[in-house]
DNA sequence: CACTGTCACTTGACACTGTCACCTGACAGC
DNA sequence: GCTGTCAGGTGACAGTGTCAAGTGACAGTG
C-alpha cells in the first residue's frame, strides 16, 4: 500500500539515489534528468520507463521523505517522556533534525512547483499521516491540561510553525550564515527554541 | 542608500514589475528571463543591460521584499498597543499578511538557489535590516518581563520560526488545501496562531 | 562639420534542458 | 514460429540562460 511495487525495479531505486544525491549536491536548481540518468549510467530516455515526468521523480523523493519524517513523529511519541509537553518537544526537535539530515528531501516535499500534491495523490497521503501524528501529539498536550482558548487545529498549527519555520530559516534562511552546517550552534539553536516552545506550553496548561 | 539609482531606467523597473508578474502567475519553475523580455516588449538579451544574470533580477525582487517586509515590522513597532507583547503578536500577523499578498516577493527571498544572499549582498543588507526590526521586537518583550531561561537569539528566533513557518505552510506547504486563497478561516488561522504565541509569551513573562 | 566613445538594445549562436515519437532486443505464451 | 509486452536506446524538437558581436542614437571634442 505504500505505492511501490514489493520488488522495485533496480533502476527505479538507482534513479531515485541519484537524484537525491544530485539535490544535496547541486541544490534544486541542479538537478536536470539528464544528468541523473547519466549518473545511473543510462540513457537520458530511460528514466521514463519508471517515472511519468520530472514531477514523478520529485513525487516519489517527497512521498519518501513524508514517511521519513512520519516514522520520526512515531518515534517521538513512543519515547519514554515525562510528559506530553517533553514529547512534543522531542518531536519538534526531531522534524528540524530531519531537515537538516535531509535536506534534498525536505526541500522537495514542501515545493509545489516541484511537486503538485495534487498530482501526486501519494505524496499528498503521506504528508497528512505524517501531519496526523503531530495532530496526536498536540492532542496529547491538551489532554493534559494545555489551554490557550484556541482550537486543537490552532495549536497543531503554531506547533508545526515553529518546527517548519526553524528548519526553513536553517536550511534556506537568514540564519543559515549565523548557523554554520558544522557548527555545534546550531544543534543548541535548535534545542534551545524547542525548549522556548515547550516551557511555553507548559506555562500555559492547568497542569 | 536603498541600491537604486535615483531614476531607475524606465525598462529596469518595467523587466521587475512584469517578473513579479510573471512568477505571481507562473510560479517560480515558470519564470523565464526571455518571458519577461517578452512581456516588456524587448529583446530577449534586453534585460542583461540593466541585470547581469537571472539570478540579478531575483535579487533585486528579494530586496525589494525585505524593505516591504521591514516597513511591516517598522509599522507594527510604532503602532500603539497594550504591551509589547501585542506589539509582536501584530508583527507576526504582519509577517504572514506580508507573505500571502507578496508571495513571488516571499517564496524568492528564502530559496537561495534563486537568490544567493553572499552574491547578491543589496539583499542580504535588506534581510539583516529587516531581522533587526524582529529583534527590536523581541527586546521590548523581554524588558516587560520576559523569561523563558534562553537567549534574545533564542527567543527571536523562536517568534522568527513560528510567523516564517506559518507563511510557508499556507503558502506551500499542507495548509494550502486545508485554507484556501480566498476563506476567512485562513485570517482566522493566522490571527488564532499568533493569539496562542502571544498567551504563551505572556505566560511566560514576570509582569 | 567629422570623429570617437558610450550607452541601450538587438541579433545570432551555443550548449543544455524536458519531452515526444519511434526503434531495438529480450523474453513469455501460444 | 509468431506475436505482444516491456525495458531501454536514438534522434529530434522547442524552450532556456548566456556569450559574442553588431546597430543606431547621442554627447563631447577637435
Amino acid at each position: 500500500m505504500t505505492s511501490a511495487p514489493a520488488l522495485p525495479t533496480d533502476l527505479r531505486e538507482r534513479i531515485l539515489r541519484a537524484s537525491v544525491e544530485l539535490l544535496e549536491q547541486e541544490g534544486v536548481a541542479g538537478l536536470s534528468l539528464r544528468e541523473v540518468a547519466r549518473r545511473a549510467g543510462v540513457s537520458h530516455q530511460a528514466p521514463y520507463h519508471h517515472f511519468a515526468d520530472r514531477a514523478a521523480i520529485l513525487g516519489a523523493i517527497a512521498e519518501e521523505g513524508f514517511r521519513l519524517l512520519r516514522e520520526r513523529f512515531v518515534a517521538a511519541r513512543e519515547r519514554p517522556a515525562k510528559s506530553a509537553f517533553a514529547r512534543l518537544e522531542h518531536a519538534g526537535v526531531a522534524y528540524v533534525e530531519f531537515a537538516l539530515e535531509h535536506p534534498a528531501h525536505f526541500r522537495v516535499m514542501f515545493r509545489p512547483e516541484l511537486v503538485d500534491p495534487a498530482a501526486v495523490p501519494a505524496a499528498k497521503q503521506a504528508g497528512d499521516d505524517a501531519f496526523g501524528e503531530l495532530k496526536k501529539l498536540v492532542a496529547m498536550c491538551v489532554d493534559e491540561g494545555l489551554d490557550v482558548g484556541e482550537s486543537r487545529e490552532a495549536i497543531a498549527a503554531t506547533a508545526w510553525s515553529v518546527a517548519h519555520g526553524l528548519s526553513c530559516l536553517i536550511l534556506d534562511g537568514p540564519l543559515a550564515h549565523v548557523l554554520p552546517e558544522e557548527s555545534k550552534a546550531r544543534g543548541q539553536t535548535v534545542r534551545a527554541v524547542m525548549r522556548v516552545f515547550r516551557r511555553q506550553f507548559e506555562a500555559t496548561s492547568k497542569r
